[in-house]
DNA sequence: TTTTGATTTAAACAAATGATTAAAACAATA
DNA sequence: TATTGTTTTAATCATTTGTTTAAATCAAAA
């Protein structure tokens, strides 16, 4: 059968347990989900969770992989194009981790607490291949205080501050929701706003 | 001074109990500690924890409100002083939790947590005795804008700016020293300069 | 010293939980 | 249709985990 086609309509077994675990462990972490949990959000038979994959431990490791691959598929597609300074880089991350935090917002938390525990060794430099990308955004970044047009800042105040203008409303949101009294959806307008906002922001503050 | 007196002397098997809970709580959350793990950490027999705490529960139950007083805390001191200009109070904001999370970097995640899950319902108003003072700054926030000194910004975005300046670097924490080889030493060096440069960026940005 | 109540301990319990098994149902295919 | 390999199921297993118990130890008061 056509793989491609497959995975957009696949109902399969082994699709639907996929589907329940990683809607349940990104959203509640390893520990707090259980086995029989996956099963009846799935449909499906408990035993056939260790069929197809083995072990909780297993199935957790691929939704882990698949998340991370999500995260880090902006930051490639972004950094590996040479073209556009940094604010325009700057912009286009904040284009693609918006959209992708407004489709899943459990997804900051997820990949923070796997920044944590790291029993993944996410930061293994042979499995992240962003290694390169990442070297010529420094350098951009470098130039352009050599050029007087940024202040002389460590890249840890810049990264900081990108991830966490970025990020930082997702991973607050219940509170910003109850707190300010937002609707879902004004929560979603204001976001969109901050696409435009951030590299202005940046700009502004690093002058 | 007298209550970190008290806690260095402080050697009871209640308050052996409480520490290790804390630390590990803190560091992992509730469901990936085991009540044997606290126990051993704490030096005494696992039955003492049911004795002097009831439950795992109830003892989590404990260190999610002492944590979230450590947290709230420095919001109410900064917000309940009716002095000082915005930025004034932003510069207060930054100084006590880089401080704080200097001390306990965990601390930033596991109120995320909470935030997250919510079981605790950490926004309950009455619970919550901040509702007076955060209406002062809301007031002074719109102030700034009516009088041009501001741009006309929704309260989304200057807190999540605001606390994702302050908050975000001690989440990515692991993943800076890792990746931008910087040093313990080093980052905390970093996180002293943010104290100053956060209100002065906020400033820069909204303008 | 004896008594009394509080604390600590080793052992055990019951429920939860991840995993396995053996049989049944199903699907394809010869 | 009969055969074969795959998928699904109910039942069960073994371990982990939170909690309790009953006895032992300790410390202060009588």
């Amino acid at each position: 059968m056509a793989k491609q086609l497959k995975k957009i309509i696949d109902t399969s077994t082994e699709a639907k347990i996929k589907e329940a675990a990683k809607k349940l462990f990104t959203q509640k972490g390893f520990n707090a989900v259980k086995t029989r949990e996956i099963a009846t959000e799935a449909g499906i038979n408990l035993a056939l969770l260790n069929y197809y994959f083995r072990s909780k431990q297993k199935l957790f490791d691929i939704i882990m992989a698949e998340n991370l691959i999500s995260f880090r598929k902006g930051m490639s597609d972004v950094l590996n194009n040479e073209k556009g300074d940094i604010y325009k880089k700057i912009e286009k991350l904040a284009i693609y981790y918006i959209d992708t935090l407004k489709e899943n917002p459990n997804l900051a938390l997820f990949v923070i607490n796997a920044i944590h525990d790291n029993q993944h060794d996410i930061f293994n430099s042979t499995e992240d291949s962003l290694h390169q990308s990442r070297k010529h955004f420094a350098k951009q970044f470098l130039k352009e205080i050599q050029d007087g047009k940024m202040a002389p800042i460590h890249p840890v105040h810049l990264m900081s501050n990108i991830i966490g203008l970025i990020v930082m409303p997702f991973l607050a949101k219940p509170m910003m929701l109850k707190r300010l009294h937002v609707s879902e959806k004004e929560f979603t307008q204001i976001m969109d706003e901050r696409k435009k906002l951030i590299p202005i922001w940046i700009k502004a503050m690093l002058k």
